[in-house]
DNA sequence: ACCAAAAACTAATAAGCGTTAGTTTTGTAA
DNA sequence: TTACAAAACTAACGCTTATTAGTTTTTGGT
């Protein structure tokens, strides 16, 4: 039983994985070579065939362990007690932990699903719709419930959606902010607007 | 004086931007090639070079025209009379507008402004900053006038900017909403909240 | 120390890329 | 109709790409 561990119980792949993460942050899932993620491996092209079947494995196990952990989370927060308010300030707080703890990861989901071979791709648009169809659904709780303001469910989720997406900009001034303001910031702009 | 003009006062050069704008949309920038573009315009990869210096060249443009064309209407809303509330709401509709009429060309510059060459990247990074910081400064005079909560106006802006860019993905969608329902219901939202 | 498996290497392949060169066709103005 | 320029074409270049084949080195268990 060849344990092929590298450092700190990872496995190479795993290391792999991580590294190609990194890149196509930077360069773009279809402008990063495997020469560049060779390199950063420290390794030749070719030997990371050893341990990958394609580039396009990379992309699809990125994107859907991203996904994965999305959804669960989300199913967790949505069958717990509370208000409806305050599981959706819980699920924007995961969004955006998740973001800051898994950059690259997320990242990389966010912009390149695009490149997923089939039928990944049909897969992951599933996933995605899925998910924002459960989170409309919370809203649509909301708004019954006299909790949320009656706007459009569907606008009202692709906002949060894309307003914690927003943070990929976020990083790079991360000195400045502490994160925890970020978070209550985003939360209470989300939910409470604004204006005075 | 040759007038190479194609349908509708257009020049050719026009006419290939545009399905520049929708290729890279669909494909990305880096995963589009010229013999597509060829083939969209109608015509053999190389003849694109009569009209065009480089590939580059169609992402640069696409770019620097949907930069230029927001700082110039944002500028002119600040300076117009109103509250910050109302500057701001006006500058969230223009987004949406934008976005939904020039859907191709701000989808390119949002997410492949990364495959500018230098020193068109800097330039291009320099603009949005100072974009960034404008809206920032609008948003502090509105905390300093009570109007406005007083959250961290950088973590403002970032939400406002990121929740109009999300409607990328609303096209889609587009027939099941009136485009004036989402504008008013994500203006709503972004000012006021989503809790009653 | 030995053996087998894992993983590295070098070399090479076919395909696709943006772009250039050189030539022919097209369109316009005198 | 002739002349000239614009814009199309074909052919090809040099380069990069992901990936495969074949071989050598490294590793870990006995």
């Amino acid at each position: 039983m060849a344990k092929i561990q590298t450092e700190k119980n990872t496995t190479k792949k795993e290391v792999i994985l991580q590294k190609a993460a990194a890149l196509f942050k930077t360069k773009s899932y279809t402008a990063a070579s495997m020469r560049e993620l060779a390199d950063l491996v420290g390794v030749e092209a070719p030997s990371l065939y050893n341990h990958i079947g394609a580039k396009s494995e990379l992309l699809r196990e990125i994107c859907f362990k991203i996904g994965n952990e999305f959804i669960e989370q989300t199913d967790i927060i949505k069958n717990s007690p509370g208000t409806v308010t305050e599981k959706i300030g819980a699920i924007i707080r995961f969004h955006i932990k998740k973001m800051m703890e898994n950059f690259d990861e997320v990242f990389v989901a966010n912009h390149d699903w695009k490149h997923l071979p089939e039928p990944y791709l049909a897969d992951f648009l599933t996933i995605r719709r899925t998910y924002e169809k459960s989170l409309v659904s919370l809203v649509e709780a909301g708004i019954a419930n006299k909790e949320i303001k009656a706007i459009n469910p569907y606008v009202a989720v692709l906002t949060i959606l894309s307003a914690v997406r927003g943070l990929e900009f976020w990083q790079r001034n991360k000195k400045n902010i502490p994160p925890q303001v970020l978070e209550d910031d985003m939360v209470l702009h989300l939910l409470n607007g604004l204006v005075n």
